[in-house]
DNA sequence: AGGTTAGTGACAGTCACTGACAATTGACAA
DNA sequence: TTGTCAATTGTCAGTGACTGTCACTAACCT
């Protein structure tokens, strides 16, 4: 009898078990390994059949990248909520700043924070991971693209700026990232201090002379 | 009785079913479709064993992705050829444009470049294929943040800036490569025109407000 | 010519993933 | 409460990528 109606006995079964699903995923992508790990071990661990998995998920891939598929999703709201006095730049910029703050507890509502920043580490030591990463911060861009250009009143498919600002802001993001995923010590306040001195400096990068002599 | 000894009939032998492999696999996948063309039918296209293929190439990727792999190369090349003078922007701009009018000719080597060119529109809208395209942009992106920091003689583990700048370069030509992968109506020439004015009009870009009002 | 070695084919096995169908279980009305 | 409907799941069979092994053949070397 609540007011606002709480899902279902059938609909929260199903939640747990995809919760569980991808916990457990996680959990052994990171202890043994994405490649190591085999549908059939997740499967046993949370006790379905294989299929069930696949009903979930539509692949291994897809089962690791559910939570960086949430952030991705939040960033674009994110830069949906700047305000229009921003360039296409600084509303970026200020995008990721903002979210980076909230983003942890968003993440803990479905998998220990601690874990997927393992996952994540894990991304890019493994090939495939990497990929199938880098093809959905593609996909990610894309949209972003679309939601400056329309910030902007431009067409994004006949004016290139929308789609370069977003691929030279992703670039930048990319360094972060594998400067984190490959540093054993580097915490998320350091990286996220890093990431603002990387796109700060990003402008002078390009038209500077580097070499002193 | 050639003062260059002559690679033996042996290593001409294992050439030739490579480069049958090669041109079967590319014919197929994009007649056919990468997804639905089965490793079997490119190995009975040619005659040889299933097992013959996996020792040739990694995997069914890796063939996509050999004359790819053959341009990333000479790209790194032509950047290390680049006088010391120009800026590091300079060298990756010249690198492409001076690359771009004798690649046709080293693609030509290998398989027939009207055939190359439909395997680089096929990775575009196949997913499996643009995700490795993308790693190994990545990977050919890290080997010339290298050669970039040692042209400026910094260290790339140290100073952020050429992997800064190599990303950001990346992310202008993914631009270029999306709209070319994706437009039927797109030459090689009108490409390269379209490439130096989004990367001519990447500093502006990055400063600039771009609304009129 | 004869021994060595590299390249190949044949075969068996693993694993990701899919389609089809039957069994189960929550939802909902009589 | 009970019976019906529909959603979820398990089972089974099959495809296709990829790997290890081993025997065989053909090029190479002396």
């Amino acid at each position: 009898m609540n007011t606002v109606t709480r899902p279902g006995l059938r609909e929260r079964k199903k939640q747990r078990t995809r919760d569980a699903l991808l916990r457990a995923a996680l959990e052994l992508f990171t202890t043994q390994g994405y490649e190591h790990t085999t549908v059939d071990e997740i499967t046993e661990a949370v006790d379905v059949s294989q299929r069930t998995f696949f009903r979930y998920f539509a692949g291994k891939e897809d089962a690791a990248f559910a939570v960086q598929d949430l952030a991705h999703t939040r960033f674009a709201v994110a830069v949906r909520e700047r305000p229009l006095d921003e360039t296409p730049l600084e509303a970026l910029r200020n995008a990721v700043l903002k979210d980076w703050d909230t983003i942890a507890e968003a993440v803990e509502q479905v998998v220990p924070i601690d874990l997927y920043l393992r996952m994540c580490r894990l991304t890019e030591s493994t090939p495939a991971l990497l990929a199938a990463h880098l093809r959905r911060s593609d996909e990610a861009g894309e949209e972003v693209a679309r939601i400056i250009a329309e910030r902007e009143g431009l067409d994004v498919d006949t004016d290139p700026r929308p789609r370069v600002a977003v691929a030279v802001f992703a670039g930048v993001i990319r360094v972060t990232e594998r400067r984190w995923g490959l540093s054993e010590d580097l915490g998320a306040t350091e990286t996220r201090a890093l990431t603002v001195r990387y796109l700060d400096a990003m402008g002078p990068v390009l038209a500077e002379k580097w070499r002193t002599g």
